[in-house]
RNA sequence: GGGUCAUUAGCUCAGUUGGUUUAGAGCGCUGCCUUGACAGGGCAGAGGUCAUUGGUUCGAAUCCAAUAUGACCCACCA
C-alpha cells in the first residue's frame, strides 16, 4: 500500500477518537492501581470553545494521557457549569426574541425554557473538546445542576446555616441593574473612566451663606441626608451645627463632622447618601442618618426622584446637571478620572444597593485552606508566585454574598412563615421546613401552604466550589467507593483569573466537608493573547475559531502550537504560525515513519555504523527521558515538549535515520530494522500525550494491534542506563562531520565526489566513529598521520587537526585568515581563563572542582593554540 | 494608594543552590543545496554591553539597593 507523503489529520482523528471511545479507554472505575484524577474546570454551558479552553484542556489531556501510559488509573471528569447569570441572560434574550418577557411568565415556565435551552446547546463545548482529542471519561459527564449536585448544594447550605456560618443580612451589596441581581465582590470589575467632578453649592439654612461640595454623581443629591466636614478643617468651622438645604428637593439636612472626610479632596465637604454608597452608609449608621433610596431595581429613579421619576440614572445625571446650572447651584465641573465598578457578566455599571441578602461567614472557614497552601504545602501552586495573591485575598477575606436574584440555579432553601425579620427556617425540603417552622413559631397549625420559599438562588460558585467532591457524589454519600478512591484529585489546571472565585473556595470546601484538600497541585495557565498582547475576546474579534484551526492544522498541530509557548503562569502570545510548526512536526514524524516503512528487510550483516548509531540513540533517549521527567515534575510542559521535539527531529530523524539509511534501493539488515522500529515505538510513546492522533495512527500502521495493545494504553518508557561515553563520542564525531560539511559547502564540492581525510589525533579520539563520519560525509578513507599534510584544506576540532587534500590550488591566504581568526578567539579565551587562575584569591577561595575545570580549559586552549600555530607555520 | 511579577538574539522564551569554554533553544532571517522519507525538507551562517546605575563577591544574566519601562492583582477617597 502506498503511504501518502503528507499526513492528513482529519480522517485519522475521527477514526481514532471513535476507536478509543469504542474500547472504553477513557472510562475509569476504581481498581487496585494508583488513581490519577483531574476534574475539568467546568466551562459555562453557554460557552463555545475558545483559545483559553483549548490551552487549558490540552494541558489536562497531556497530563491525563501520560498518567495513563504510566500505568495509573487515569480519570478525567468532564462537565459543565450552569453559570446562572450568563445563562439566564441568554435565555431571557432568546425569550425576548420570541416576544416573551421574563416577568410575564412564571418561575417554573421560565425554568422549562432554560432547561430546553440547555438541552439544545449545553453539549456543544463538550463535543468540541472531543475534536481536540480530550480523553475525558464521558460516562461521568456532570452538570452543576444535576439532581445530585443540586441536592448537595442544598445540603451544604443547610449545614452551614445550622453551623451559624450562613446568615441573612440587610447590607450594601453590588447590584447589577441589568441582570437585576446582586453580585459578589469578586464579580465586580473596576474600570477607569473619564468622568466629571461636579461642584455644587448648597444653601445654608437660615442664611445667605453657601457650602460647596464635590460629587461625581449629582443625581444622587436627591438621596442626600447630610453634609459632612472634617472637624479639623478650620475653613469649615463656622458651619458646625448648622443645616443645609439640598437643591431641587429642598430638604433640610444636618452638617455633621467626621474625620473620614479628606480635607484635601474637592472642597473638603462631602455630601452623604447612605442608600447609594458604602462609605456613606457607614457614616449614616454612625451619625444616625436617614436613608433615602432613590432608585428602582433597574436603576431608574423612583418617586424620590421627583420630576425625574422613571428616568435612567445616566439620563438624570445629564439633566439634573443642566437644571442645577440653570438654577445657579452648579459652581463648576472638572474632568475627573474615576474607577467605576462594572458587572463581570453584563458589563453594566454596578449600583451599590441596600437589600436583604444571604452571606457566608468566611473568617473561620479560611483557616485550614490558608495553612494547606502556605504552611504545610499540602497543595502546591505552579507557578509559586500565585501563593502571594492567594494569601492576600484569604487574609483579607470578607463575607461572601451568596444570594442572587435569579431563577436559574439552586433555590435558597429558606422558608418564610411570617412577616417578622426572623420568621423563617432553613431546611433541605419543605416537609422538614414545616416541622421546624411549627416549632419555631409555636404554631402547630402552620401548614405547607403558609410557607413561602425564598425567591433567590445561590451564586453559581456556591455549587462549583463543591465540584471535586460532587462529581464523585461525595457530599450525599461521603463513603462511596468513587470518592474514597479518586479524592483528593491530583492536578487542577486552570486560569489565575478564577483563583478567588473557584480555586480558593474549592480548597475551603474540601477541608470543611472532607477534612482533606481537593487536589495536590494547581497549575495556573497563562492568558491567551494575540500577537499585539491583547487579550483574546469576542468583542475584539481577535480570537481564532478553534474548530477552524483544527481543520487547518489538525488537532495535533494545534495542540503542539499551543504548548510550544506556554510556560506555566506566563501569558501566551498566540500566533497561528505556531500551529504551522506543529503541523510541520506532525509531517516530519509521518515521513520518518514512511521512510522506515518503505525499506526492504534482508538477512544481511549489520553495518558497524548502524550498530553504533543505535547504541548511541539509546543513550541519547535515556538522557532525554531524564530531562523530560524532570520537566513534567515541574509542570514545565512546554519544555517537555521541546525536549521531545528535538529528540525526534534532530537525534532520531536527522542523525539516526541518516546513519542507518541503506543505499538507494538496497535492503536494510534485520537487526537494525528491528531496533529502529523499537526506537520509533518508544518515541511514539513520548509523543502521544502531545499528539495523540498521529501517534496512534502510526502505531497501528507499524503492526496489527489488538485493542489491548493500542498506543493509548501502552507502557511509558523506563529510564535506562544513560551511557555518557557514547554521547561524548558522538558529539565529537558530529563536530568532525560539521567541519567536513563546511568545507564541502565553502568549496562547492558535491556530495557525490568522495574525499579523503587525514587527521593528527592529538586528542586521542576513538576511531570507532570513523565509519559514521565516512558514511555521512562520503569520505573514502581516513588516515591517521603525525605531520601536517601539504596542499590540503584544514579544520580543527579541539586540538585535533583534519586535512582534506585537494588536487587543485589551495587559497593559502584564505586558509591563513581562517586560522588566524580561530587563533585570536582561542587566545582571548585563554587569557580570560588565565586571568582567573592568576588571581590568588580565586585559587584560594574557589572550590576545587571549579579550579580543576578552569585548569582543564587552560590546557585545552593551550593545546589548541599549539595546533593552530603549527598549521599557520606550515603555510608560511 | 498598596502589592506581586517581569525586562536575556528580529519574535517567543530557557538559563534550577552565583563558577560547565567569551550566554542557550525554537521560530524567523541570510546564503547555498534539492530527481531516492519530508521544500511542510537538508546544510551552513549571521544575530546579544543579559533594561540602567551602584553595591556584595576571587567570580554576577544569576544575590542586594535604587531608577526606568511594562503587565497583573488588591483597595470604599466623594
Amino acid at each position: 500500500m502506498e503511504i501518502p507523503s503528507k499526513y492528513e489529520p482529519s480522517s485519522a482523528e475521527n477514526r481514532w477518537y471513535d476507536y478509543w471511545m469504542k474500547n472504553n479507554y477513557f472510562h475509569s472505575i476504581p481498581d487496585e492501581r494508583e488513581p490519577y484524577t483531574i476534574v475539568i474546570p467546568p466551562p459555562n454551558v453557554t460557552g463555545v470553545l475558545h483559545m483559553g479552553h483549548m490551552l487549558n484542556n490540552t494541558l489536562q489531556d497531556v497530563l491525563t494521557r501520560r498518567a495513563r501510559l504510566m500505568g495509573k488509573n487515569a480519570c478525567w471528569v468532564p462537565g459543565t457549569d450552569h453559570a446562572s447569570i450568563a445563562t439566564e441572560a441568554k435565555v431571557v434574550a432568546r425569550l425576548k426574541e420570541q416576544g416573551i418577557a421574563k416577568n410575564s411568565i412564571s418561575r417554573d415556565e421560565f425554568l422549562e425554557h432554560a432547561w430546553e435551552w440547555k438541552k439544545e446547546y449545553g453539549g456543544v463545548i463538550l463535543e468540541q473538546l472531543k475534536k481536540l482529542g480530550c480523553s475525558c471519561d464521558w460516562d461521568r459527564t456532570a452538570f452543576t445542576m444535576d439532581d445530585n449536585m443540586s441536592e448537595s448544594v442544598i445540603k451544604v447550605f443547610v449545614d452551614l446555616f445550622n453551623k451559624g456560618l450562613i446568615y441573612r443580612g440587610y447590607r450594601m451589596v453590588n447590584w447589577d441593574p441589568q441582570a437585576q441581581t446582586t453580585l459578589s465582590d469578586e464579580e465586580v470589575i473596576y474600570e477607569e473612566k473619564q468622568g466629571l467632578l461636579y461642584y455644587l453649592a448648597y444653601q445654608i439654612e437660615g442664611s445667605d451663606e453657601k457650602v460647596t461640595i464635590a460629587t461625581t454623581r449629582p443625581e444622587t443629591i436627591l438621596g442626600d441626608t447630610a453634609i459632612c466636614i472634617n472637624p479639623n478643617d478650620e475653613r469649615h468651622h463656622h458651619l458646625k451645627g448648622k443645616r443645609a438645604i439640598v437643591p431641587i428637593c429642598e430638604r433640610s439636612i444636618p452638617i455633621i463632622e467626621d474625620e473620614y472626610v479628606e480635607i484635601e479632596f474637592g472642597t473638603g465637604c462631602l455630601k452623604v447618601t447612605p442608600a447609594h454608597d458604602v462609605n456613606d452608609k457607614a457614616l449614616g449608621e454612625k451619625h444616625n442618618l436617614e436613608t433615602i433610596d432613590i432608585f428602582n431595581a433597574d436603576a431608574t429613579l423612583n418617586s424620590f426622584g421627583l420630576h425625574y421619576e422613571g428616568k435612567d440614572r445616566f439620563t438624570v445625571r445629564k439633566e439634573i446637571a443642566q437644571e442645577l446650572e440653570e438654577k445657579g447651584f452648579l459652581v463648576k465641573t472638572e474632568q475627573y478620572l474615576t474607577k467605576v465598578g462594572t458587572s463581570e457578566r453584563t458589563k453594566a455599571v454596578i449600583e451599590p444597593r441596600l437589600s436583604d441578602q444571604w452571606f457566608l461567614k468566611m473568617e473561620e472557614l479560611v483557616k485550614p485552606a490558608l495553612k494547606a497552601v502556605l504552611e504545610t504545602e499540602d497543595i502546591k501552586f505552579f507557578p509559586k508566585k500565585f501563593e502571594n495573591t492567594y494569601r492576600h485575598w484569604m487574609e483579607n477575606i470578607r463575607d461572601w454574598n451568596i444570594s442572587r436574584q435569579l431563577w436559574w440555579g439552586q433555590r435558597i432553601p429558606a422558608y418564610y412563615y411570617g412577616d417578622g425579620q426572623d420568621d423563617f427556617v432553613v431546611a433541605e425540603n419543605i416537609d422538614e421546613a414545616l416541622k421546624l417552622a411549627q416549632d419555631k413559631s409555636n404554631d402547630p397549625k402552620l401548614a405547607i401552604e403558609h410557607l413561602r420559599q425564598d425567591e433567590d438562588v445561590v451564586d453559581t460558585w456556591f455549587s462549583s466550589w463543591l465540584w471535586p467532591m460532587t462529581v464523585f457524589n461525595g457530599i450525599l454519600e461521603p463513603d462511596n467507593d468513587d470518592i474514597k478512591y479518586y479524592y483528593p484529585t491530583n492536578d487542577l489546571v486552570t486560569g489565575p483569573d478564577i483563583i478567588f472565585f473557584w480555586v480558593a473556595r474549592m480548597i475551603i470546601a474540601g477541608y470543611e466537608y472532607r477534612n482533606e484538600k481537593p487536589f495536590k497541585n494547581v497549575y495556573f495557565t497563562g492568558i491567551v493573547r494575540d500577537k499585539q498582547r491583547r487579550k483574546m475576546s469576542k468583542s475584539l474579534g481577535n480570537s481564532p475559531d478553534a474548530l477552524k484551526l483544527i481543520d487547518d492544522y489538525g488537532a495535533d498541530g494545534v495542540r503542539v502550537g499551543l504548548l510550544l509557548s506556554s510556560a506555566a503562569g506566563n501569558d501566551l502570545m498566540f500566533d497561528e504560525d505556531l500551529c504551522q510548526q506543529g503541523k510541520n512536526f506532525a509531517n516530519k514524524i509521518w515521513n520518518g515513519f514512511r521512510l522506515v516503512k518503505g525499506w526492504e528487510v534482508a538477512d544481511i550483516p549489520q553495518p558497524q555504523a548502524s550498530k553504533l548509531a543505535i547504541e548511541w540513540f539509546h543513550a541519547k533517549f535515556d538522557q532525554t527521558l531524564v530531562e523530560i521527567e524532570d520537566h513534567y515534575s515541574k509542570y514545565r510542559i512546554s519544555d517537555a515538549l521541546m525536549a521531545t521535539y528535538k529528540l525526534v527531529w534532530d537525534d532520531y530523524s536527522s542523525w539516526l535515520l541518516e546513519i542507518i539509511k541503506p543505499a538507494y534501493q538496497k535492503p536494510i539488515d534485520r537487526t537494525t530494522f528491528d531496533a529502529v522500529i523499537d526506537i520509533l515505538e518508544q518515541n511514539l510513546k513520548l509523543l502521544h500525550p502531545f499528539m495523540p492522533f498521529l501517534t496512534e495512527e502510526i502505531w497501528q500502521h507499524i503492526a496489527a494491534r489488538t485493542p489491548k495493545e493500542a498506543l493509548i494504553v501502552a507502557e511509558w518508557p523506563k529510564i535506562g542506563k544513560n551511557d555518557n561515553g557514547l554521547i561524548k563520542g558522538f558529539d565529537f564525531a558530529s563536530e568532525v562531520i560539521a567541519g567536513i560539511r563546511t568545507i564541502r559547502k565553502d568549496k562547492n564540492i558535491a556530495m557525490k565526489e568522495a574525499l579523503e581525510l587525514s587527521v593528527i589525533n592529538s586528542e586521542n579520539a576513538s576511531n570507532d566513529w570513523d565509519v559514521v563520519i565516512q558514511k555521512l560525509t562520503n569520505i573514502s578513507s581516513i588516515s591517521y598521520v603525525d605531520e601536517t599534510v601539504e596542499g590540503a584544506l584544514t579544520f580543527r576540532v579541539k586540538s585535533n587537526e583534519y586535512f582534506i587534500p585537494m588536487a587543485g590550488t589551495i587559497d593559502i591566504d584564505a586558509e591563513m585568515k581562517k586560522i588566524r581568526e580561530e587563533l585570536e578567539y582561542t587566545r582571548g579565551f585563554l587569557q580570560s581563563v588565565q586571568k582567573k587562575l592568576q588571581n590568588e584569591r580565586f585559587v584560594n577561595n574557589a572550590p576545587e572542582k571549579v579550579i580543576a575545570l578552569e585548569r582543564k580549559k587552560q590546557a585545552d586552549a593551550e593545546a589548541k593554540i599549539e595546533t593552530l600555530e603549527k598549521s599557520l607555520a606550515s603555510l608560511l
